[in-house]
DNA sequence: GCGGCGCGGATGTGATCACAAACAGGGACG
DNA sequence: CGTCCCTGTTTGTGATCACATCCGCGCCGC
């Protein structure tokens, strides 16, 4: 079928790569929780699915076990990795350590658009939860913290904290699903304010309470589904 | 030559792939400082310098450009990072903000053993600082955080901090070979003397004041070397 | 009826090949 | 003498194949 030539679509994808292709098709998944924790992958069902071969889905592969998006078994076999409660705990202290950062650094770049934007996206996240939409709030809830870091100009500082997102993605889709409408202190309210404010310290505390608020409410829940 | 066959020595390497032998082989190098920023790395170079082909060669090469030891030009050439005084600024001060974390977790755990095991890496320190041995220096120093860090029991965190040191690493070696016997504040011996005496924040903040130092230092060096 | 054994399919690994793009060198023209 | 182009070489990309290993499932013996 495949013709062995060239890839016989010239027309759309032209310039990236297969195994690019591959790794953000995956990567999307994975951060919009549509792949659930212990879920295998194996490398020809990727490649089958995007009209590759294995070659390209093996470095895709590679990237996000490296990235530690995806873990390997010792024989090789590959999934997302599994819930665990002290690991989960790590990534949010990490991001707690490392979000306020990079909020403070955002801070004198921040104008009035951004703010706009960010408020936009505060409503968005308000409408999901009540709506129950959990894969709509990671989506609307990382876009709002993405908006504002990508103002501190810090890439280095960037790559470690979405190198966290994408470990705990996994999971988040999940608890925010069993989370219905939870009594939530609203600190991105707060971090709006310090930012018009133009209040530092407020702003980054507030980062880290919304962390904060995700850690315990999840530590909270992570009793009832000890198993999986 | 090679014979399209297994791998032809199945006596001594035997279990580990070859990716993961060009991964760790390669890796070494760069946090060893043998390869200088700016140096070219090639998939044949590389596949041939350990026996194999380009396949696990590319592998590992793009497990090291996830974890950013390595970068590609948009045409797909991997080099080593150039160095770049904003990125060092950003790693040094996710140094900061982690690592003092990392020790507070270490903290209880540690004996009387690990102690003068650190002891000894401080020692081997101040001996490569005095004979000029750059490379031991970053080697022995990396060791004695690493010893600490061993003992929080936070996988995660440190996947983070190796991360981060993965990247400064081709720096470390050329600052301090051009460093000589400089003025250096002992945050060492103010780490172990937190540690024997279980003072957590005295822990925390040695620490973080021998990164801070090591920034600081990085940052006044760093004036002269402007293009490269 | 139940547990261990073995076979077949599924899966990852690595080598090899064909191809396209990028780079470096020299030669010709202005 | 400088600049541009053109070609040969180097390099990354992706497909395909052969092979070893692992997993699951059914069959046989107890």
């Amino acid at each position: 079928m495949a013709l062995p030539r060239r890839a016989p679509a010239a027309e759309s994808a032209a310039e990236i790569p297969a195994h690019e292709r591959v790794y953000r098709d995956l990567r999307a998944r994975i951060l919009a929780g549509e792949m659930a924790p212990g879920d295998s992958v194996t490398l020809r069902g990727l490649a089958e699915r995007l009209g590759v071969s294995m070659t390209p889905a093996r470095e895709a592969v590679r990237r996000l076990v490296a990235e530690r998006a995806l873990e390997m078994t010792p024989s090789g076999r590959v999934s997302v990795p599994v819930p665990d409660a002290g690991r989960l705990a790590e990534l949010f202290r990490a991001r707690e350590l490392l979000e306020p950062e990079l909020a403070l650094r955002a801070l004198p770049h921040v104008d009035k658009q951004t703010i706009s934007m960010m408020k936009a996206l505060d409503a968005a996240i308000d409408r999901c939860l009540s709506e129950g939409d959990a894969a709509g709030y990671v989506r609307a809830n990382t876009a709002f913290h993405t908006t504002l870091y990508a103002l501190a100009g810090a890439p280095a500082l960037m790559a470690l904290v979405e190198s966290v997102w994408l470990q705990t993605a996994p999971f988040m889709r999940r608890i925010y699903g069993r989370l219905g409408t939870a009594a939530l202190a609203d600190y991105h309210g707060a971090a709006l304010a310090a930012l018009a404010a133009r209040d530092g310290s407020a702003l980054a505390e507030a980062i880290r309470a919304d962390i904060a608020q995700g850690a315990a409410l999840l530590r909270s829940l992570a009793l009832d589904h000890t198993g999986l």
